[in-house]
DNA sequence: TTAGAAATTGACTGTATAGTCATTTTTTTA
DNA sequence: TAAAAAAATGACTATACAGTCAATTTCTAA
């Protein structure tokens, strides 16, 4: 009866899966509230309701577990960002693109962006630095939209790739603001803030009389 | 003999602060390398070639030399800022101040910046949040500075405050990127880029034809 | 219905390290 | 130079918590 064993053996993955996510998501608000070093298993289990014995049933170390919660959102977030980003046409709504979707990311995973921007992460493997490996891929698409753009002379020539950096920076340090503070400003206020920031620097003028000022 | 008093007194006091800026200037490094959790308190002693009695003559708590460190280096951080600003001109210039300010502290103080940017912080008393509040000064400076020459029409109307701050994020952003990254620009085109893009968005012109988008 | 498998449990262990304090070393002073 | 004060020491303690595992409960299937 292969068709059995292979049923009772995806049914058996989804209950694990299952179980896995509980975890993940008790954990998520565990760690997002009480920092890495601060959360305990214990309490990742009573959020969970299930015995801390069970969370190494699923997960090898706490640092998986919180591993496995940034990877999760990460990979989300990632997905939606470069989705909205291909769906867009112009360099410019590229952009738009990207900061409209990290704001509705923010807005609807509070928890995440807490972990990410505020907490003191505290895990050696899944660093700040392995983090913006994983979001190198929208910046990336940028990168390429804006060479295009710059090419058609549709926006100034500023070096591409640091320019799509500068994108991503904006975009983080305004989320993190709204995160610490509480914010007078409303989202929507905010990333049109950014937009229009943007497409002022990018408009296509005649170089400046900046110099290296100090 | 009061003044023998007084100068006992002083001596043993420049004696404490001595010990103290050793025991700071040791748990910099090692808290800048290990991160907050990792770093224990024996590893700053061995630093210090102090026995860890020592360092707990000086200091109550791990906590605090933490405090400490942080302490120290925003305090400098901020007299720097805060004086290059005053020195500068114009609001165009007093931003390049800024950005010249952090780039330059951020080269001298390699370990402070990872402390504060890259680093599982992890302790629960000067937060990031607390950081943020310690440089709000500057970028308070910044929005004066910024309001007045919108009052004159010298720079575009954005609204100030979150213009100042998006100054600031700005700034963090490309020296954060430089620390976790190997970066591939050198510090001063990196300072240059941001003076330029953001001299750029400042330009008075008529408002863009950018809307809210998706 | 029940035997056996699978999943769950939570009391327990081992470890790491923050913080202590009786003892030793160094400095002061008379 | 010796007695007293101050500073430094590091072996020790107390604790918190990650991770384990024998015992128990729940599920499965014949």
């Amino acid at each position: 009866m292969p068709e059995a064993v292979q049923s009772a053996k995806t049914k058996k993955q989804i209950v694990s899966e299952f179980r896995q996510s509980e975890i993940i998501t008790a954990a998520r608000r565990v760690f997002a509230e009480k920092g890495y070093i601060a959360a305990t298993v214990d309490e990742i289990a009573a959020l969970a309701t299930l015995a801390k014995g069970t969370i190494y049933v699923y997960f090898e170390s706490k640092e998986q577990i919180y591993n496995a919660v940034l990877e999760d959102d990460l990979e989300a977030l990632r997905a939606l960002t470069l989705e909205k980003i291909a769906a867009a046409g112009t360099a410019r709504e590229k952009i738009s693109a990207y900061v409209n979707a990290r704001f509705k990311y923010c807005e609807e995973r509070r928890d995440f962006f807490r972990i990410m921007y505020i907490e003191p992460s505290g895990s050696p493997v899944l660093s700040k630095a392995k983090a913006r490996e994983w979001l190198r891929e929208p910046v990336r698409q940028l990168t390429v939209a804006i060479e295009s753009a710059i090419a058609q002379k549709l926006i100034r020539p500023w070096p591409a790739e640091i320019l799509a950096w500068t994108v991503a920076d904006l975009t983080t340090g305004a989320l993190q603001r709204r995160l610490v503070t509480t914010p007078a400003t409303t989202a929507r206020e905010d990333a049109d803030f950014l937009i229009n920031f943007i497409n002022a620097a990018l408009h296509p003028r005649q170089v400046e009389h900046a110099h290296a000022e100090n």
